[in-house]
DNA sequence: GTAACTGCAAACACTTTGCAAAGGA
DNA sequence: TCCTTTGCAAAGTGTTTGCAGTTAC
């Protein structure tokens, strides 16, 4: 484990007693080992695969405490939820990153992130015009990857039919 | 029923039987009174929501044939899906309105559209930078709504605790 | 007439909940 | 010790599927 990963898990880990202090919760070994987990890989993910690599590494949680513990990951800002498709939620990590969006393949679901300050503006407007205050935003861009000549993904590498 | 709905009525089940010729899909009356249905009022709206609809108008659809006619709708360009929250899938109609993005209410859930053309532009920049060939975005703003002195909610009239 | 469509109910997939047992504080 | 949290399995919720009967063509 490099030491940036642990200067991070550290902080994190560290974030999350403090809100689970300030929540009256417990700090139980579960709690801790999921939001680890998380931060281990950089990436996204949902629950189920989440809970399967748990298993794998021989760390027994139930899916409801994977559950439960995504929840108080979300309320304390260490986890972002997103809905790309249609029942599948995925999360990712939300510390140690800058505001972005997602671009999702339309062939494969791979998820590319990307960073546009003009949403932010499209933000501000838009509260202002229709009398809210925006909490946060989501923009998904969906398509087709582009292939080189043999019709390989330029982005993938699989082999893509178009 | 005004003119103007009337006329696009038309204009949508002409191509929507288009629609099913192509495809070699049968016209069934069924298909007709859903998407007549959807047409009939301006808003969003869930399966559930559309199949009581129907109910109540004494027009006796089942539920599988709703989600396979949403299917149709959607292919054929002349209804679109949104998945705003968690696990209920939203759908309005396509057809006469330009591309639009989305205000959604975190009190009350409220949908609300609107336009910024700057979107397109951050579509056509990351299109190029991520070598996708970008089909359709889907941009969603979650805020909490103003209120005034009295805490009543500038949007939908409601009395908001913030 | 016949293949596609419908309605119904059962199956599904993801998520939440109820309850007894375990274990932080 | 006490009350929160866990694990398990059962219940929920929105959607899909299988199949017998119906119907558009």
């Amino acid at each position: 484990m490099d030491k940036a990963l642990a200067l991070v898990k550290g902080e994190v880990k560290r974030l999350f007693t403090d809100f689970l202090e300030k929540k009256g919760q417990r700090r139980t070994p579960e709690r801790y080992a999921i939001l680890d987990e998380i931060y281990s890989k950089k990436s996204h993910f949902d629950v189920d695969t989440l809970f399967i690599q748990m298993k794998n590494r021989n760390y027994q949680v139930s899916r409801a405490t994977v559950y439960n513990t995504l929840d108080l990951l979300l309320e304390s800002g260490l986890v972002i939820k997103h809905q790309f498709g249609q029942n599948l939620a995925q999360f990712e990590q939300a510390f140690g990153y800058k505001q972005h969006d997602h671009m999702i393949c339309n062939v494969c679901g791979k998820v590319t992130e990307f960073c546009d300050p003009r949403i932010s503006q499209t933000e501000i407007m838009m509260g202002e015009l229709l009398n809210f205050e925006i909490q946060h935003h989501s923009l998904n861009l969906f398509g087709n990857p582009k292939v080189d000549e043999n019709g390989i993904c330029l982005n993938c590498d699989n082999v893509v039919s178009t």
